[in-house]
Formats: C-alpha cells, structure tokens, sequence
DNA sequence: CTGACGATGATACAGACG
DNA sequence: CGTCTGTATCATCGTCAG
C-alpha cells in the first residue's frame, strides 16, 4: 500500500532542499517519479500496519484468478524480471490468488539485496529533521541505509500513525474492514463514511466549508481532503495523517491519480490561501495526472481476464507493474498498444459503403444502461485516444470522417456502447458534393480546382483580405493561371473551405452553408443575439447531425416511447437535433453547456420544435455533482442516453499555442464526462460509486 | 473583428534492400 | 516481391495581440 505515497516524499525532499540551500532543486521529475516508486515499494515496512492497511494490502484480484494455474502466475513475475526461484518462494508463502501481495513481497526481496552503507550521518540527517533518534534508528534497520526516501517516508508514516492512533481506533469505522472490495472500493462519496475527516477539520471552520463545497462539487470528500491538506494547512505530518485515513477509503485508482509527484508545485505555489477555483484546478490536473499515468505502454494482462470493470479498478496495481516492466524493457513496444485510424475512415460502416461491420463485443462493464456516445477529433496528439477508450470501459473508438455523410470532411473518433446492427440513414440524403450543395458555384469554378469535398469546418474562415489578394492574382492572368497561381489558390481555397462565388471570386461559406452541411435546419444558430462569429464557432464545435444520427438510429425502435438525454458539452444541441429528426421522442433532456448564447439556441429550437418533454439546462458541469444527477434521475427514472463531445481545443492541430493533449485546460472536461458518466452508471445501477 | 501566427501526426510515394 | 525507410504533402471542432 504504501508504494502510493511516493509523492509526499518528493514534497518532503524538496523542501528540504530548499531549507538546506537546495543542492538538488531541478531534479527530473519522469525519472525521479519511476525511482520514487519502486524505491518506496521496495523498502515498504512489511510489519507496518494501518488500520486500513490490511484492506489496501489485500488482493486486487481476490477470488477471481484463483483458477488461474500456479505456473502462470509464476512466469508473470518471472517475465518482470524477478528470479524464478524468488517468485516460487514468494507464490508459496503468500498464496497466488494474491498478485499484489505477492509483487510487494518480491519487492521486499529484492530491496533486502542492496548495499549498505556508513549510517551515522543518515541518522543524525533525519534527527535534524526533527524525528526521534530511536524512532530514526529503528526506521534505518528496517528499510536499509541505501533508501534515503523510503526512511523518510516511513519515519513521516510512523509519526501520522502515532497521532492518529486514537482516531483510528474508532470502531465505527465499519469502512476499514479486510475486505478489499467492501473497502477499497467504496463509495468515497458518501460523507457519512468520513466521521474522521471531519473530526480533524471541523465543518464551521473555513476548511471545512470549503471541503463541504469541493464536496458538493461532485468530488469526493477524500479527494477534497487531500487538496485542502495540499493547498490549505500544507503541514506535512498533518496531511500524511489525513492521507493515511483516506488510504482506506480511496480505491488504487484514485490513488493514483493524486500521487504525482509534479502536483507538488501545485501545492507549495498555491498556499494556504487557496481558493475554491485553485483547488478545483488541483483536483483537475489529479484527474490528468491520471490520465498521463495511463499513457503508459499496456502489456499483457494476465490478471485481467475478468470484466473491464475490474480491470479498470485496478491500475493502480497495474501501474505499478507496468513501471517495473517499462524500465526492464526500455519502452521499445510503444506502439502496439496505440489506436490506429483507419482508412477509409468509416468506423463500422457507412451507408452506400460495402465493409460493413454489425458486430461487436462490448467489455461487460461497457454495457448499458444507460447508453452513452462520447466524441472527439480523430486527428488528437498520440496516445490521447488510447487513454479515452481505457477511461470509457476500454471500448474501441469507432472514427468516422462525415464526408462519408456530406459535402464536408470531419474527422472523429466515437466511443459508444450502441449497437451496430440495424444502422439508417437520415434520409433524404444530404449533398454529398460541394456541386450538389452548392450549384450556383458550379458556374464559376475552375476545370483545375478538383476538390469535391470541402474539408473540415473549422471556427474560423478566411478574411476578406485574403479573397481579394486571390481574384488580384488571378485577374492578372489570362485565362488559365499559371501552375504556381494555381497552387496557391488551391492551397488556399483548402485551407480556409472557399467556394466559388463568380468570376476569379472566391469566398468562404456563410454561417446558414454550415449549417446546411452539418445537418442543422437553417438558421438553426441566427438570431437571439449571436454574432456572425460566434455562429461559425458553435457550428465549427458541433456534431455532423447524419454522422451522429446514424449512429443513434438504433435507438428508435428501443425506445418507441421516448428517451431521456443527458447531453455534456451539448453546444447547440447535436445530439437533440439529430434524434429530433430520426423521429425519436426527447422526453426528458438534461443539457449542460457553458456558452449562453448556445443554451438560447437549444432552447429557442426546442421551442420551435413544439418539444413535449422538459429541457433542463445546466451552465456548469461542476454543478452535475451525485446530489443532482441523483434527483433528476429521481425525477425522471434514469438516463437512457448520455452524449458528450468535450472541448478539444488542447487536442487539435490547429492550436498551435495549447496543443496539450487531455492534459490541457479544456480537454481535461473529458474527465467530468467520465465523472458524470460513472455516476450515472452508479445510480441507476443502485451501486456506490467508484469513481468520483 | 481582423490578421497574424507553426506543429503534429497521418498518408502517399519512391527507392534501397534482402 | 514484400518490407523498411526517408521524404514530401496534406489536414487540422485554434489562439493571440492589437
């Protein structure tokens, strides 16, 4: 268990190096973070215990893999490098239905190998420090002179237990029992589950009425905790207390996605003055942190052989193995686990298309209900995919270009558990040339320009200037251009999606053309305030409505009747608009967008339309936390359908300033989606959550 | 609102190599 | 002939300063 505190370590040694002049200040954290790891995981105290350390210790995988054959789990280990003979002893002593037991006792092992070392000095350091020099001495025995980090966190892990002690001994605590699935993984929402936390800060304090609004939020109270420790009190023997108690309560996954150790300048740099929105953005960038740990390359699993679901509650552990694995490998199979684009980009088919695939197996914890349709660009920075599908159920992305649909190419990747069989299209067909959906400019096009398809549209078009500059360059020619004009127009007419409007006269298309190629009635986004701006930037964030309703189409004979939408991120309304037009009945639609002007369009639709059913709009996806989402599904009995296409400004190519993967400012909502999702899932389900 | 601002990753293709 | 590698070409739900 405690190989999840290597961050606090970091936090430790790097104000000490401040205090003692600082020898070490720019350390790397990527390397340091793999060392802090195993280092810590290696000279774990083995007699430690927590009084819910039994319970994080446990098996990651009790009673799944117990038919699993002995020499199976033998070569698993073997194949990370440790001797056989090792792994045997080991396997007989803990059993094998213990994995993770078993990993931390190789660990132990291995640990118990390194050198040793003059020791004084390294006492008298940590006595400097402020711990007792019997207790320093005794830490030293146990974990080896060689581990400065894991001494230091041991001796910080003994003194919170010593502070503790009375609080943990509280019987009511019916969270800490042995059992790993009834505690690991428990609902670390439920604030009743947290007397402790609340002992420690008292709710009429300001801590504590932060902490009750991050937990309002949606966040757990455990996670929330550790923020206000970060960035509140920022006493260390303090927050190890705290931490050590949520240890308990907080599932391996969540673990973690706060123990990385490049948080911490998150943490010093805020202060005790933190405001709600610092800690929210703490929060966030844990979830990204996560997210970045999942980059990592996936082997093998033999463990996994269970649902999804359990695999997914156990990256932790993964995590863990894949460090070790990565170093004993040297990352050399980075690709195999990426998510490839196919080509042509028609996902499991398109209409008019043969290759058509009907057929698929979902991860059981994939399986709705509710159904849920996540989307973003295709085109997204390595390795953002492959962590979307494993935050999503590992299920396999389905990319789609809409030029399959209409005039206008729009690359991107879904991941969703509808069925594939029984596809249709809306009909009648959109255009599916730019001739056909724009005869007019047939006239005036020229033989050279070839294009057939607009390409993506985006939230910018091209400036008067620049049309100008073309019919300049291209009146000065008679007749055919030469080759040189034409490539520079073509370039150009590619790049911003111009169309010709007369003579050597190109221009970019108006916001209702957009409209039209996305599928939206027209004048859809006009009126009600918006700018002519802001409507080429609704549009260019929005769903092709033939892409998406194609997709949905196989909802309309399971839900005769109606469907209930949560719609994320829901811009104009996508997602409304295109089961609007497959015929299928909005009866209770939650939408939450951020933009005003975009909730007036949705609403304004939605009352043009004569919707029956209630729209409910919610500007913040902070304000979806377990207390809402539990009421309305109250209200209305649950979701069938929740659709999300989360900004993707970090994740796009034309950002050429913040193309920072899901790690980016905007991108990272993808977690809330996550987030929301799960809670969804946990609710109709009448399961705890898992995941906050 | 305008006009400035590259970078990343996918794809296609030619040529080397066995 | 298939595979690998280097090169060229292309597309991209955008951001920032003024």
């Amino acid at each position: 268990m405690l190989r999840s505190f290597s961050w606090p370590i970091l936090q430790v040694k790097k104000m000490v190096d401040n205090n003692s002049g600082g020898e070490a200040d720019n350390f790397d954290w990527d390397t340091e973070d793999d060392l802090e790891i195993d280092n810590y995981a290696i000279s774990a105290p083995s007699g430690l215990s927590t009084p819910c350390g039994e319970a994080v210790l446990g098996s990651a995988e009790a009673g799944s893999s117990g038919n699993s054959p002995n020499s199976k789990i033998i070569d698993h280990f073997v194949g990370m490098g440790f001797s056989r003979e090792m792994v045997a002893k080991v396997v007989e002593e803990k059993g094998e239905e213990n994995s993770d037991l078993i990993l931390e006792a190789l660990l132990e092992y291995s640990a118990s190998t390194l050198p040793s070392s003059s020791n004084s000095k390294l006492i008298d350091h940590f006595v400097g420090m402020g711990f007792s020099e019997e207790m320093v001495v005794k830490v030293v025995q146990e974990n080896g002179e060689g581990n400065t980090d894991s001494i230091l966190e041991t001796l910080l892990t003994y003194s919170a237990l010593e502070t503790t002690a009375s609080v943990q001994q509280n019987p009511d605590s019916g969270n800490c029992s042995s059992d790993y699935e009834g505690s690991l993984l428990n609902d670390f929402s439920d604030f009743d589950s947290f007397s402790e936390s609340e002992e420690i800060m008292s709710p009429s304090s300001e801590e504590g009425r932060k902490l009750l609004h991050l937990t309002k939020m949606g966040y757990s109270e455990a996670e929330a905790s550790v923020v206000m420790e970060r960035c509140g009190l920022c006493y260390l023997i303090h927050f190890c207390n705290i931490f050590l108690l949520m240890v308990g309560r907080m599932s391996k996954f969540h673990l973690d996605s706060i123990k990385d150790p490049r948080l911490f300048n998150c943490c010093i740099e805020n202060g005790p003055d933190s405001t709600i929105e610092e800690l929210t953005d703490f929060i966030r960038a844990a979830q990204i942190a996560k997210a970045a740990d999942a980059l990592f390359p996936l082997e093998d699993k033999p463990f996994s052989n269970g649902s999804s679901h359990k695999k997914r509650r156990n990256w932790g552990y993964d995590l863990l193995l894949r460090k070790k694995k990565l170093k004993l490998e040297k990352r050399f199979d980075e690709d195999d686990d990426a998510v490839h684009l196919p080509n042509p980009m028609i996902g499991f088919g398109v209409p008019n298309e043969p290759d058509q695939i009907t057929n698929r197996v979902l991860p059981e914890a994939a399986l709705g209900p509710p159904y849920f349709y996540y989307e973003n660009v295709a085109l997204a920075p390595k390795g953002v995919w492959t962590t979307i599908s494993r935050f999503l159920y590992d299920v396999e992305p389905e990319f789609v270009d809409s030029k399959f649909f209409c005039a206008a190419a729009r690359k991107r990747g879904y991941v969703h558990n509808l069925p594939i069989d029984n596809r249709f299209p809306l009909l009648p067909f959109p255009p599916r040339t730019i001739h056909e959906a724009f005869p007019l400019t047939r006239k005036w096009w020229p033989s050279w320009d070839t294009r057939t398809k607009l390409n993506c549209l985006q939230t910018c078009i091209a400036s008067a200037r620049l049309t100008d500059k073309i019919r300049k360059a291209l009146e000065d020619s008679d007749g055919e251009p030469p080759l040189g004009i034409q490539k520079f127009v073509l370039e150009q007419c590619r790049k911003w999606n111009l169309v010709w409007v007369g003579r050597n006269k190109v221009a970019p298309l108006e916001p209702d053309e957009v409209e039209m190629l996305l599928g939206f009635p027209r004048n859809h986004t006009r009126g009600g305030g918006i700018s002519r701006t802001d409507r080429y930037k609704s549009l260019g964030n929005s769903f092709q409505i033939d892409t998406v309703a194609y997709h949905f189409s196989v909802l309309k004979d399971k839900f005769p009747g109606g469907i209930n939408l949560l719609s994320l991120f829901s811009g104009i309304g996508g997602a409304e608009v295109a089961l609007h037009q497959l015929g299928i009945p909005l009866k209770n639609v939650v939408a939450v967008e951020i933009a005003e002007v975009n909730r007036n369009i949705l609403r304004s639709w939605w009352e043009q339309t004569n919707q029956r059913g209630t729209l409910t709009d919610i500007q913040d996806v902070q304000e979806l936390n377990g207390d809402r989402l539990e009421q309305l599904i109250k209200n209305f009995g649950g979701f069938d359908l929740v659709v999300g296409g989360s900004p993707c400004n970090n994740l796009t190519g034309s950002n050429r300033y913040h193309r920072d993967g899901l790690e980016g400012k905007d991108s990272a909502l993808f977690f809330d989606f996550c987030r929301i999702l799960d809670l969804v899932k946990c609710i109709m389900n009448g399961t705890k959550s898992m995941i906050v």
